[in-house]
RNA sequence: GGGCCCGUAGCUCAACUGGCAGAGCAGCGGACUUUUAAUCCGACGGUUCAGGGUUCGAGUCCCUGCGGGCCCA
């Protein structure tokens, strides 16, 4: 054999079921190739919605032009039925010999399962009442030289789900309806907020100091600059620059990078809206988002009384409100006093089996006691508010307590949705808040914020009140899709590389096939 | 990081206390002129994740590694 070995990328190369697909594309490859283009008149979904009352046994004088992939066929006879998926559905396809002739029904049966294909033909309902396209003409438009997975259980395999998701989408229609529903909810928190004149912004990616959170950032390299570089844990001090600027509505759908682990919850790399409104507090985001997080529930589910993992879900505003110190005091059966002596606080967190490090003040024990005894069990959506300034270095200070700041997270199925707070503008405070932070990180606290000279600097020149809020996305459309692992809402979630196992050897599969970026 | 579980045909899954590696779907050949996961008949399809060990004999037991899942931290 002359054949190129790898014409089909790995280890399947020489498999019969591709061997068969591939002896096929070569022919046709030799009779001139495929179509460029293919002129589309409808689609499934049109077809069903249009022709919802057709009965039985009707043919409707309308020629349409579809196209998709085919996923299933049932000969019968001189009778094939073919299952046509486009992008809006399923339709069927009625190809009968008398109709589109010899030579057509022979390069229908010639066709496999995966194939994409351009058919044209009259709208009809069959005797069992199916809507159809009774095909007068077909033409292979791209071959698929891989058999597609089981037709009736899908892929399951969760990792290859993940990996291969068009495979996961051409065959499971369940995942199919989460991206589409993702995408429903990104546009809708775009009218929301754009509707309540906030304007969209993109802040750089890229910085030389990621700053705006606690978390780990990824690190880089540019190369011409020779300059060390992260990539950004938080959109926050960016878009505060712009309120100090005067744009004062503004939001961002970002995609945001924390160097940490993946869990149900947690991916490398996500999809946070960031927004900020001048002259406005925390309580204008806590009706914010309860807005939000309503109408996105009618707009993808129709109610707002949901079900997630079983159990209903109401989210109905208003949303229960309780003070983070009253949710830990109820708790732990006494009251918190940031004015006594830490050991005492510290003493409680012990007697529930949370230990605090050394360096912790009152703020970080009650954050740790209410992530261990609280958070988990909130199901219903739950404001909970006024969070200790010790762990909100850029929330304000409290109107009412010094020792808190006007702060909130929204807590839904016992994990974290939004994080809000009365923006701290207050330049001289924020000083003395990095400052903290960066005793903290001394002290072994690599959880800290840096300090961010450059933010200080936009400060000074006065920052009006504001009220800002994060919320996570991709968490958003788990609850309101009633999916329970962020990667079935990430199309493409962060994974291992591939590793194919050869001869006492494993290869990543990247090292393994050179690529167009390796050459 | 710790515990438990899993990895078998392209896909979905079986295989008892160790004893010839199976089925359905897909693919191939055939029957069937209105099917709906069509149905029926036939033949085909395997490095049981990888490496090592125990054994007359390993998918199964042991060790190591890789990958994955769930729970916990």
């Amino acid at each position: 054999m002359s054949e190129p070995p790898d014409e089909v990328g790995d280890d399947q190369a020489d498999h019969p079921l591709v061997a068969a697909r591939l002896q096929r594309h070569r022919r046709s490859i030799a009779d001139g190739g495929y179509p460029y283009r293919f002129e589309v008149t409808a689609t499934a979904g049109d077809l069903h919605t249009r022709f919802a009352e057709l009965a039985p046994g009707q043919s409707t004088g309308e020629r349409v032009a579809v196209a998709g992939r085919l996923m299933n066929t049932r000969t019968m006879g001189r009778l094939v039925f073919g299952v046509l998926q486009d992008g809006s559905g399923r339709i069927q396809l009625f190809v009968d010999p008398a109709v589109i002739g010899d030579t057509g029904f022979a390069a229908f049966a010639d066709l496999d399962h995966g194939d994409l294909i351009g058919s044209e033909g009259e709208v009809m309902t069959t005797r069992r009442g199916e809507l159809s396209v009774r095909l007068d003409r077909c033409q292979l438009l791209a071959p698929s030289l891989r058999p597609l997975p089981d037709k009736w259980h899908g892929l399951q395999d969760v990792e290859l789900r993940s990996r291969r998701r068009y495979l996961d989408l051409m065959v499971n229609e369940d995942s199919r309806r989460v991206a589409f529903d993702r995408a429903r909810i990104i546009a809708e928190l775009r009218r929301i907020l754009t509707e309540r004149r906030f304007i969209e912004v993109e802040t750089p990616i890229l910085l030389t100091k990621a700053t705006g959170a606690l978390a780990r950032p990824f690190a880089t390299h540019h190369h011409a600059l020779d300059q060390p570089m992260q990539l950004r844990i938080a959109t926050e001090l960016y878009l505060k620059r712009l309120i100090i600027g005067g744009l004062e509505r503004v939001f961002e759908i970002g995609r945001i990078f924390r160097n940490e682990g993946v869990d149900a919850v947690h991916n490398p790399e996500f999809t946070m809206l960031e927004a900020y409104q001048a002259y406005a507090d925390y309580t204008d985001m806590a009706l914010l988002v309860e807005e939000m997080v309503a109408e996105l529930a009618m707009a993808v589910a129709g109610t707002t009384v949901l079900s997630y993992a079983g159990r209903p879900l109401d989210a109905t505003p208003p949303f229960r409100r309780v003070r983070m110190t009253d949710a830990v005091a109820e708790v732990v059966g006494e009251p918190i006093d940031f004015d006594a002596p830490v050991e005492i606080t510290v003493a409680t967190a012990r007697r529930h089996s949370v230990d605090p490090a050394p360096h912790w003040g009152h703020g970080r024990i009650v954050e740790a006691m209410f992530d261990d005894l609280v958070a988990g069990s909130i199901w219903e959506p739950t404001l909970v508010m006024d969070y200790p300034s010790e762990i909100s270095p850029l929330a304000r200070t409290h109107r009412d307590d010094p020792h808190l700041t006007e702060r909130f997270e929204l807590f839904v199925a016992g994990h974290e949705y939004a994080n809000a707070f009365s923006e701290l503008n207050d330049v001289m405070e924020q000083r003395h808040r990095f400052e903290a932070q960066a005793a903290a990180r001394s002290a072994g606290d690599d959880e800290a914020h840096a300090i961010d000279e450059d933010f200080l600097l936009a400060m000074e020149y006065g920052m009006p009140p504001t009220g800002g809020i994060g919320i996570g996305v991709d968490r958003l459309v788990m609850l309101l899709t009633d999916r329970h692992h962020i990667r079935e809402v990430i199309l493409f979630p962060t994974l291992k590389p591939e590793v194919i196992a050869r001869f006492g050897d494993a290869v990543e599969k990247d090292r393994a096939t050179p690529t167009k970026g390796s050459g």
